[in-house]
RNA sequence: GGCGGCGUCGCCAAGUGGUAAGGCAGAGGUCUGCAAAACCUCUAUUCACCGGUUCGAAUCCGGUCGCCGCCUCCA
């Protein structure tokens, strides 16, 4: 039984899908203004562990993510850069593409772009207009909260209870009350815009997501994430103008993740202490080592990123890594032990217990890490046999499919060159010749290449 | 001011009423070239602090201190 955190009852409730057996998932993608940082991941990763897990216990999931491709910011950049719209955010996009592949994170099943859904957009505020939920003024058209009583259900706010922060930008739009929020915005002078049934003009931020989930999940559907930072106002304002709108429920499970900071403070481009994924793979850092740090603290707590939790993360995935290469490699004794397969059912059995608490992934990784203790200590007493290697190999492939940062069958070619220094090495110890041995290792290692010296002889491993 | 979260070994991090998981680092050992890598063993009488409830609390209650987030477009 799946158990989830759901924001909007404030508790951990048991997940029951809409439809059985099938999970339609909306969550919050990029604003594509920009290369997105570790902070973003960390919530992409979250959403891709949760996705994971759901399937991993045997659900179908539909996966739409969003990709918000007009806004004030990406106004902003395309204007800087004297280019279009498009052609500014197109670099982002493709950036984007390209950095949840590097950080193994599974692809949605649609990436719907806010510019390509205007119609779609229109048509809820139209409807929310003759509802009487939405007013228009000077062109633009904003959210009536006063129309929606459930407004504060999410984030457990009430209206009379904000403060204003000073943030408001109060000359720029005039509303009927501070609190409304923009669902269409007039159009204005050197800024792209929009020639629709509501007149000139560009989408408010929040109704594209209502628009974009309701294309593709339906009026009411499964689960809607984000970071805690979307609670408010971003949230409660998509479920203001899509109940509105259909008079239904608009999401059953709302999962939030915590933010990241950097040590111990909040990541900003000011402090010095801002990184997009490309950073730190310019500074050599393994993604699958970015990947597990950013997966191993529960999504609900805060995450506070350090270099040095990023190399203890390279440190932790090298374990299990040299011990899959062990069951790889070694050579195993036909046969099974009764005592390994008992490791293995209640290793699993804590494994999957993690993962339906919350996602609670620190149990399910303990479960690995114990397993693998077990069994090395089964393995330097000869008591591994052929069938549990494949037992094993076969079920850390299956929890791979939820963790997404373990390798298997690393074994490359190394090129020409490489190996004739290996034999020179070889060569260079046979004469007790360390000196020579230690500095082609040391030269090796920092091409990411390991020489162990075994009984059996010198052999050698990829990292990285 | 309102709402919410957090404080567990040097670092990361589970546990939320039954007597402190796991990872990293460190120390010792096996192997070995008194090497590297790998593997094994060890490493918190104690959970920010002070009271209370209880047979029993890191876990519940009250208070104190410290840190952090959100409060109109930041995941």
């Amino acid at each position: 039984m799946l158990r989830f955190y759901n924001t909007l009852k404030g508790e951990i409730e048991t997940f029951k899908p809409i439809e059985p057996g099938v999970v339609k998932l909306y969550t919050c993608g990029p604003t594509v203004y920009d290369y997105a940082h570790i902070g973003n991941f960390r919530a992409y990763i979250f959403e891709d562990l949760l996705k994971r897990t759901l399937k991993y216990f045997g659900y179908r999931v539909i996966h739409v993510m969003n990709i918000t491709d007009v806004d004030d910011k990406t106004i902003a950049g395309s204007k800087r850069e004297y280019k279009s719209l498009n052609e500014f955010t197109e670099k982002y996009i493709k950036a984007f593409f390209e950095d949840i592949k590097t950080l193994n994170i599974e692809k949605a099943d649609y990436y719907p772009r806010a510019t390509e859904h205007i119609d779609e957009m229109v048509k809820i505020i139209k409807g929310l207009l003759e509802k009487g939920h939405a007013y228009e003024k000077d062109g633009s058209i904003y959210f009536k909260i006063s129309s929606f009583p459930n407004y504060g259900r999410l984030s457990k706010i009430k209206i009379e209870d904000l403060k204003s922060t000073g943030r408001v930008d109060t000359d720029e739009y005039t509303k009927e009350n501070i609190h409304d929020f923009v669902l269409w915005k007039a159009k204005k002078e050197g800024e792209p815009f929009w020639e629709t049934e509501l007149g000139p003009g560009r989408p408010g931020w929040h109704i594209e997501c209502s628009a974009m989930s309701m294309k593709y999940l339906g009026e009411t559907f499964d689960i809607h994430c984000g970071g805690v930072d979307n609670i408010f106002p971003h949230h409660e304002n998509e479920i203001a103008q899509s109940e509105a709108y259909t008079g239904k429920k608009f999401v059953n499970y709302w999962l939030h993740c915590h933010h990241l900071i950097v040590n111990g403070e909040k990541m900003s481009k000011s402090k010095g202490n801002f990184y997009t994924l490309r950073d730190l793979l310019a500074k050599n850092y393994n993604p699958k080592a970015i990947r597990f740090l950013l997966m191993s603290t529960h999504y609900r707590k805060v995450l506070d990123f350090t270099f040095e939790g990023l190399k203890q993360a390279n440190s932790a995935i090298q374990r299990i890594q040299n011990f899959i290469y062990e069951l790889e490699n070694e050579d195993f004794h036909e046969g099974e032990s009764k005592e390994v397969k008992e490791i293995l059912i209640e290793t699993s059995k804590q494994f999957d217990e993690g993962l339906e608490d919350d996602l609670n992934i620190s149990v399910s990784l303990t479960a690995l890490f114990s397993m693998i203790k077990k069994i090395n200590i089964l393995r330097n007493k000869k008591k591994v046999f052929k069938k549990d290697v494949e037992n094993i190999l076969k079920w850390l492939k299956k929890i791979n499919t939820v963790l997404g940062f373990l390798e298997f069958e690393v074994k490359k070619e190394l090129p020409p060159d490489i190996l004739a220094k290996i034999k020179e090495r070889e060569k260079a110890r046979r004469e007790k010749n360390y000196a020579l041995a230690d500095k082609i290792r040391e030269e090796l290692f920092k091409k990411g290449i390991i020489l162990e010296d075994t009984k059996e002889g010198t052999r050698w491993k990829i990292i990285k």
